[in-house]
Formats: C-alpha cells, sequence, structure tokens
RNA sequence: GCCUAGGUGGUGGAAUUGGUAGACACCCGGGACUUAAAAUCCCGUGCCAGCAAUGGCGUGCGGGUUCGAGUCCCGCCCUAGGCACCA
C-alpha cells in the first residue's frame, strides 16, 4: 500500500515533535493578538480506544484553529478527560482493578491516539475531571449551589437498575419494546424510592429560555431545548369543593377562556387531595385504581396511552364562573409532576378529555364557535374536540369575545374572586443530581442532628432553608465543608460494587463516612473534641454531568489551586468562541452547562451570561453498508488502521471530504483512495523522486509567469477556501483545491510562489505534508506562521465572459463575449449561434431576456 | 400524534440572491506505460434515441407562480432525528 515516494510514516510523526517542542499552537494569556477559543466536546476515554467520530469533529476543529491561528489570532483549543463515569466503575466491579489506575490508562491511549491524528492541542492545559485538583473546584460550584438554596434533598421514585446497581436518570433510561431500559447494557429498570440530591434548574427556566434567543447555535438545537424547557402561560384556576370549606382544587390551564365548558375535574391519583375527598361509596374503587396507577412510572402510563381510563371520587367541585356542580375524577392521564397535578377538564375543546368524557359519558359543552369548520354529527354535535381558538358561544357574559380577550377578562373576574391568577408552568423538572455509585465526585457534605446542626456555624448552611433527611432512620440536617478542606477525595474501598439496597460503595467505607465536624471551623476530624460534632458524610456521589458543566472554564487556568480561575485570566478568554460537538448533547449537557454558567455568572465568578456564543454540531459517520457503527453490526472503522494504511493527513482529508461537516454519511473505504491520490500527486509535484529533489518544474526564482487562467483559479481558489474554511465547509474547500492542483499539473513551470500559496492553503487540513513540502522548498520556519494568503481582487475577474444562450429557458450554446460587452452584443452574438436559429426557425419571437453576464433568453410562440 | 432536518446519476456529494443541474471524487468501461503487477497518465461515464451533429426526458410525487424552478408557493409520499397524555 505504501508508496515509496511519500513516506507519511515518516513524515508525520516528524512534524507532530516539532509541533511539541516548539509549541507551536502554545495558548498565551493577555497576548496582544485577537483571542479566538475553540472548543472541542471532550471525550469520555473508554477502553476500546478512539473511534471515527472523534476525529471527524476533532479534525475539523483543528484545522480551524490552524486555520485561525495564521490568520493572525492568539487561539486556544485545549483538550481534557471526562473521565468519571459508569464503564470505568463496571470495569473495576468486574477485576478489581482501581478505576483511576484505568483511567490513567485509558488516557494515555487517546492522548497517543490524538497525537497520531496530528491533533495539536495545547497540552499544557490538559484537564481530568478526576483529578482532585479539578473536582476540587466542582465540589466548590456544589457548595455554591447549596448555600443559595439551589439544592435539596428527596425521597424520590426514581430508575434503579438492579443489574448495574445504581439509579438512573431519567435520561439514562429506554423505553423499548421488552419495558424499560438502561441506556448504557439495555438491562432492566424499575421504579425505587430512594434520598436524591436534587438541582433547582427550573428556578432558572426563563433565564435558560430567554437566553437562546442571542446564541449562534443551530436553530434545532434551540428549538430542542425551548421544547425541552416547555414554558406555556396560562391561569391557576381554584375550584371549591362542595361540602368541605377548606380544601379547593387547584388547576392549570392553558386556556381559561373555556372554563365555562368544564364539565369535570381530574386529579392525579398520587394527589394529596385524593383520599380526603373520596366518598366512602367509591373509596374501595378509588383505592385500587390507586395502587394499579402506583406500579407504572409517568413514562409507562404515558405509553399505554391509547386507553383512557379514571374513576369518580363521589365528590364535586364548583366551577367559579358559574356555580356550576361538576364531577370529580381521578385518571391516570394527569400527571402529577406537571402543573398542579390536577386539570379541570373540557371535553368539547381538548382531545384527551374529549376521549374521556366520550368513554364515561360525561356531558360536552361546546364553548367556543368552530365557525361550521369542526368534525359534528348529524345531530351536529362535536364528534372531535375543537381545539382552536375563537368566539366564545355558551360563556354568558363572554358570548362574543374573541378567545384573547375573553381570557383575559376571565382571568381579570377570577382575581377579584380570589378564585385564580396568570401562571406559567414549565415541563422542565430539576435536575436529579446524585448517583449511588463510586466513580464520581464525592458531595461535600456531612449530615447531623438537629441539635449538633444548631451550634454550627451559619457559614456551612443554606442561606435560606435547611435541608434535612432521613439518615439511617433518623432526621439529619445537611451542612457543607469549608472551602479549605476540597477537595474531598474518595477513600479507598474493597468492593466497588453498590449495596443491594441500592445504596453508594462509600457507605462502607466506615472511617471515611463518621466523621466530626468543627463547629466553627468546619474541619473534619477523626478523633472528636470539645468544639466538634459528630456527623456522616454523604454517601452518594455526583454524576458525570457535574464535570463537564464547567470544564471550559478550567482551561483558561486549570492549574490555579486558590480560585476557579483568576478573574483577570477570564475576561480575557471569557468563553468559547466556538463549541464543536455532536448533536446528541443538544439537550442536556448544553442545558446543564448554561445552567451553571448562569448561577456562575449572579455570583460574580464569570463575566458573561452564557458559556457558548457560537455552537456547531458534527454530524455522525455511518458504516460502509450505511448504519450505525456498532461491533456486533462489525462495521466499525477503526481510525489507527486508517493512519497505518494511509497516513493522518489522509484521513483527516478524507473525513472532511465526506460530506458536509454536519450531515450524517456513511463511510466508504474506496472512497479513501481518491484522497490518498491526491496527496500524492501533491507530493509528486514538488519532488521528483526519492532523494528529496524538487522537481524542475518549480519556478524557485518565480520568473516565469504563469497564464491567466491559472493565475485567475488561484486566486479565486484563494477566495473560495478561505471562505468556505470559515464556516467550516471543507468539504467544498478541497474540492476546489483539487481543481487547483489539477491545473497546476497541466503547466510547465509553476512559480516556488504559487505552490507555497497551495502548500498554506492545505496546511490546515493536511498540516504534515504541507509543512514537509514547505521545508524542502527552503524554509525555515513551520508553514503556520505564515500570514494566511489574500486574494488579488483584480486578478479575479476574466477579460471576457461566457453568456449562456437560451430558448424558452432551455440551454441552446453559449459564446465567450468581452466583458464591457452591451445588451445589443449579446442578442446578436446569440442570433448568430446555429443552434439558436433553428429553435427561432417558424417561431415568432415574443420576448428577449438578458441577464447581465450571465444568460440570454427568448420566448418564442 | 407533534416538532425539526432531509429526499439530486450506480455511490458520496456540488450548485451566493430563482439563471448552463450533476462541480469534485468513488465505482465502472476503454486505452497508454510495464515481461507482469502496483503506481501513474489519457479518454468515456445522468437516462433514452442516434455513427454523429443533435433532440427528448430528468433534482421523491401531483399542481402552481415565472421568460426561466433543485431553489419560491400549495397539497401529498418517504427517510432520519427529537418530543410525546405537559392540560
Amino acid at each position: 500500500m505504501q508508496n515509496s515516494e511519500y513516506n507519511f510514516s515518516k513524515i508525520e510523526p516528524k512534524w507532530q515533535k516539532y509541533w511539541a517542542d516548539n509549541h507551536t499552537f502554545k495558548a498565551i494569556d493577555f497576548d496582544s493578538r485577537p483571542k479566538f477559543y475553540i472548543l472541542d466536546m471532550f471525550p469520555y476515554p473508554s477502553g476500546a480506544g478512539l473511534h471515527i467520530g472523534h476525529p471527524e469533529g476533532y479534525t475539523a476543529s483543528d484545522a480551524y484553529k490552524r486555520f485561525k491561528q495564521s490568520q493572525g489570532y492568539n487561539v486556544l483549543h485545549p483538550m481534557g478527560w471526562d473521565a468519571f463515569g459508569l464503564p470505568t466503575e463496571q470495569y473495576a466491579i468486574k477485576t478489581g482493578k482501581h478505576p483511576e489506575e484505568t483511567t490513567r490508562t485509558n488516557v494515555e491511549n487517546f492522548k497517543e491516539q490524538l497525537k497520531q491524528i496530528g491533533l495539536c492541542y495545547d497540552w499544557e492545559r490538559e484537564i481530568n475531571t478526576t483529578d482532585p485538583n479539578y473536582f476540587k473546584w466542582t465540589q466548590w460550584i456544589f457548595i455554591q449551589l447549596f448555600k443559595k438554596g439551589l439544592a435539596y434533598v428527596e425521597e424520590k421514585p426514581v430508575w434503579f437498575c438492579p443489574e448495574l446497581g445504581t439509579v438512573l436518570a431519567n435520561e439514562e433510561v429506554l423505553q423499548t419494546s421488552e419495558g424499560a431500559r438502561s441506556e448504557r447494557g439495555n438491562f432492566p429498570v424499575e421504579r425505587r424510592p430512594i434520598r436524591q440530591w436534587v438541582l433547582s434548574i427550573t428556578k432558572f427556566a426563563d433565564k435558560l429560555l430567554k437566553g437562546l434567543d442571542d446564541l449562534d447555535w443551530p436553530d434545532s438545537t434551540k428549538r430542542l431545548q425551548a421544547n425541552w424547557i416547555g414554558r406555556s402561560e396560562g391561569a391557576q384556576v381554584s375550584f371549591a369543593i362542595e361540602d368541605n370549606a377548606n380544601d379547593r382544587i387547584e388547576v392549570f390551564t392553558t386556556r381559561p377562556d373555556t372554563l365555562f365548558g368544564a364539565t369535570y375535574v381530574v386529579l392525579a391519583p398520587e394527589h394529596p387531595l385524593v383520599t380526603k375527598i373520596t366518598s366512602d361509596a367509591q373509596r374501595e374503587e378509588v383505592d385500587t385504581y390507586i395502587a394499579k396507577a402506583k406500579t407504572k412510572s409517568d413514562l409507562e402510563r404515558a405509553e399505554l396511552n391509547k386507553e383512557k381510563s379514571g374513576v369518580p371520587l363521589g365528590a364535586y367541585a364548583i366551577n367559579p364562573v358559574n356555580q356550576k356542580r361538576i364531577p370529580i375524577w381521578i385518571a391516570d392521564y394527569v400527571l402529577v409532576s406537571y402543573g398542579t397535578g390536577a386539570i379541570m377538564a373540557v371535553p368539547a375543546h381538548d382531545e384527551r378529555d374529549f376521549e374521556f368524557a366520550n368513554t364515561y359519558g360525561i356531558e360536552v359543552i361546546q364553548v367556543i364557535d368552530d365557525g361550521d369548520s369542526a368534525e359534528k354529527n348529524e345531530k351536529g354535535t362535536l364528534t372531535k374536540a375543537y381545539t382552536q381558538s375563537g368566539v366564545l358561544i355558551n360563556s354568558e357574559k363572554y358570548n362574543g369575545m374573541d378567545s384573547v380577550s375573553a381570557q383575559k377578562a376571565i382571568i381579570q373576574f377570577l382575581e377579584t374572586e380570589n378564585a385564580g391568577s396568570i401562571e406559567v408552568n414549565y415541563k422542565l423538572r430539576d435536575w436529579l443530581f446524585s448517583r449511588q455509585r463510586y466513580w464520581g465526585e464525592p458531595f461535600p457534605v456531612i449530615w447531623l442532628s438537629f441539635e449538633d446542626y444548631q451550634q454550627v456555624n451559619d457559614a456551612f448552611k443554606p442561606q435560606n432553608t435547611a435541608i434535612h433527611s432521613q439518615i439511617n432512620g433518623e432526621k439529619r440536617y445537611a451542612v457543607v465543608l469549608p472551602d479549605r478542606s476540597l477537595p474531598l477525595k474518595l477513600p479507598s474501598i474493597e468492593s466497588y460494587k453498590p449495596s443491594p439496597d441500592g445504596q453508594s460503595p462509600l457507605s462502607k467505607a466506615e472511617d471515611w463516612l463518621n466523621v466530626h465536624f468543627h463547629k466553627e471551623t468546619g474541619e473534619v476530624f477523626a478523633e472528636s473534641n470539645e468544639n466538634t460534632v459528630s456527623g456522616t458524610r454523604e454517601t452518594n456521589t455526583m454524576p458525570q454531568w457535574a464535570g463537564s458543566c464547567w470544564y471550559y472554564l478550567r482551561y483558561m487556568d486549570p492549574k490555579n489551586l486558590e480560585q476557579l480561575i483568576d478573574p483577570e485570566i477570564e475576561s480575557y478568554w471569557k468563553t468559547p468562541d466556538l463549541y464543536i460537538g455532536g448533536a446528541e448533547h443538544a439537550v442536556l449537557h448544553l442545558l446543564y452547562a448554561r445552567f451553571w454558567h448562569q448561577v456562575l455568572h449572579e455570583i460574580g465568578v464569570v463575566s458573561e451570561p452564557e458559556p457558548f456564543k457560537k455552537l456547531f454540531h458534527q454530524g455522525i459517520i455511518l458504516g460502509e453498508d450505511g448504519e450505525k457503527m456498532s461491533k456486533s453490526r462489525g462495521n466499525v472503522v477503526n481510525p489507527e488502521v486508517i493512519i497505518d494504511a494511509y497516513g493522518a493527513d489522509t484521513l483527516r482529508l478524507y473525513l472532511m471530504f465526506l460530506g458536509p461537516l454536519e450531515a450524517m454519511k456513511p463511510w466508504n473505504t474506496k472512497g479513501i483512495e481518491g484522497v490518498a491520490r491526491f496527496l500524492r500527486k501533491l507530493w509528486r509535484l514538488v519532488i521528483l523522486d526519492n532523494d528529496n529533489t524538487l522537481n524542475p518544474v518549480i519556478d524557485t526564482t518565480n520568473s516565469k509567469s504563469i497564464d491567466d487562467e491559472s493565475e485567475r483559479l488561484l486566486h479565486q481558489s484563494i477566495e473560495k477556501v478561505t471562505h468556505d474554511y470559515e464556516n467550516l465547509g471543507f468539504n467544498t474547500a478541497i474540492s476546489q483545491l483539487m481543481i487547483l492542483i489539477n491545473q497546476l499539473s497541466k503547466l510547465e513551470a509553476i512559480p516556488q510562489s504559487v505552490i507555497e500559496t497551495y502548500l498554506q492553503l492545505i496546511a490546515p487540513l493536511a498540516p504534515h505534508i504541507a509543512e514537509e513540502l514547505w521545508s524542502l522548498l527552503g524554509n525555515k520556519s513551520s508553514i503556520s506562521a505564515q500570514p494566511w494568503p489574500k486574494a488579488d481582487k483584480e486578478k479575479l475577474e476574466a477579460s471576457a465572459v461566457k453568456i449562456i444562450f437560451q430558448v424558452n429557458g432551455k440551454h441552446r450554446g453559449d459564446a465567450l463575449l468581452p466583458k464591457d460587452h452591451t445588451k445589443e452584443d449579446a442578442f446578436n452574438k446569440a442570433k448568430e449561434s446555429e443552434r439558436v436559429q433553428s429553435q427561432l426557425s417558424g417561431k415568432t419571437l415574443v420576448k428577449e431576456i438578458y441577464v447581465p453576464n450571465k444568460i440570454v433568453n427568448f420566448v418564442v410562440k
């Protein structure tokens, strides 16, 4: 396979060493050049090594980095490791090998592979989320959230996976045909109530939604986040309960204008009022229904959404606008976790309510005029809910009003009656922030008895509400460690296996677990004294998201032991100017990171409110069969194998040539041949044989001129390639470079300056061969140090232009005309053409159209 | 069901604001060089008819706007991704 002329396996390591030794791509704090911070999503260093998706995004950012640096920017392009996580822990459970050790090996392997691709990171800024000097600050951020009242503890029914022995977030659970399964490993999962830390991301829902407006992100990603946050405006309406003066039912609705059409009220089965207001006659039936609902999760309930079911409570609510008595039901189509966990049902104007009312024979009252556009039977009653807005009917004094003004008027009325108000609701739920695992950041939290808690300095407590929970059957209160006790490291333990009851493996590390907390300083001692109180540590660890939520900040100041980041350094680099990574993180990572960044902004750690101004998603590379790459399919492409056979430059170029960066595209091993050929062609154009002697076609004195056409193409290429690089359009940049080399290889003499410009243009994508040829041409410094070529505008334009002749819009020939030709010249020239003449003969010329410098079109009949 | 992105040769994909559809490659066919192979170079390559010049058709399907539509509008079909009883 290997070609003796273009010896990439010798060239590539040489230049990789050169870049490292000379710090060619070092980012310099406070440098006077304009800064540019380009960020890659850092990888999880798995045991399997790089897959082909990594070099795709990373080549794009590396090329962009080299391009920007040549343009005169001070570029920061760092790399690190998102190294906490389940697979490493699973491996530890299986082998007994400490996760730290596995991580170290895997990181070394990943780093080596990245270097082989010619990716030049500023390794002095390398970070690792499992490094105590890194997670010290992850813990520090948690403490700030804790103190601000943005963290709380709750017993939550959560997904538990017996096989993995851990709790999973909703996002880590997949609904499959075999029921709920874990995303990792595809094991069955079940619901279990477990004590959890939760972060109040919902308090930032509005800010997270509004912040999207100013971001230069793909629209689809913004919409995804907006959808996820799911803001909806409406009203909270309060229904009195018949024969019950103490309680009221609060419902949320986006359609207060349909209030006169409410013919029943539904509570979620878990709603606290249910047991209180159920009539004796209905109690047995209701209890059975609740018991059944309990075994299903929200997701499972949603799964079975074909048929609605419910049970009447035998109690009645009073509609606040017309005092109408309507029945109260429970039904599992109402979710306790959204809104107030109760709804007013308006079957005429809501599909779900309509279906339910139909099943149980509940009255349907139409209150919005459909203008005869709704589906009705011959009696004129609705056969389907009419969900549009419109003019009100059957609504007493509101009749004739449109939905918008009726909503306002009805809410106003409810306010005067103390029976409702404007309300906003979000789909977004608070963030379940703990895992019962070993390999994660330990929480810097100590649990104390109430008595002891009262004696402790307030500096270690939340600003407002104390956090308490049942720990080993006793009520305990949470305090955090002082900053100087950080990082709180993981203890050594014998087994990484969680206990069968779902507790973290840390709960077995007794020495670490039981501590004595200094009431004033917060220091922790192994032995008690008169100033300490005894407590136990939190045994949960943080989820993998924690470390990846703020890593981009640490790259700016990775070795700072005193602060998360020096404010002056932060004000120089600010935030990444470009963030490249997969769309699979569109919601979770990118939302969590924005949340933390906004909190850090509020407490003055960072100067900008949003972390990622510009975002780009690289697409997925599929296997040759057009299917997702997977071991089981056997269609996985290993980057190392490709590098061995073709070299890193060919791999880089091919990955970028495959198609648009953002597209999902299949790998094609044969296609790589074309790119390999292209690089060999470039090599031969400059170098004649194995002795590295220059091809005599290279005019080293730059004395021979090239023809106008070639020169124009050169300048067009400079312009196009520059423009394409700027927009990450690497595939079209490469095809332009191919066109240019096809032209140059036809010339009898190529001025050295021309081939040098060519090498500069290709250097971001194929840096090794570019550096090698650049140096063989006699240059001493790195090609990346050269200022980026500029196109000469005057040389872009040709003296003659090609005019297309059309008859009735169909192409019928063309001709070259001088640039300064007139409209009449063009018409005359067109009429001279035989092909045009034959199309015109026997027909009447109706119209003559001329598009300057482009087209002549004759319309005939 | 809802939201989003797409649908262009045998294949991956090009195509500023509507202006030569198929750039650049891959595959395939033919030829040159070679004892042979690899490498390299040249020619052909959307489909149909034709020796050719040329003509007809052609960007998922059906309509429309326009001198002119891959591009704009209306209605469908299909694929991928996301959300999914959110009141």
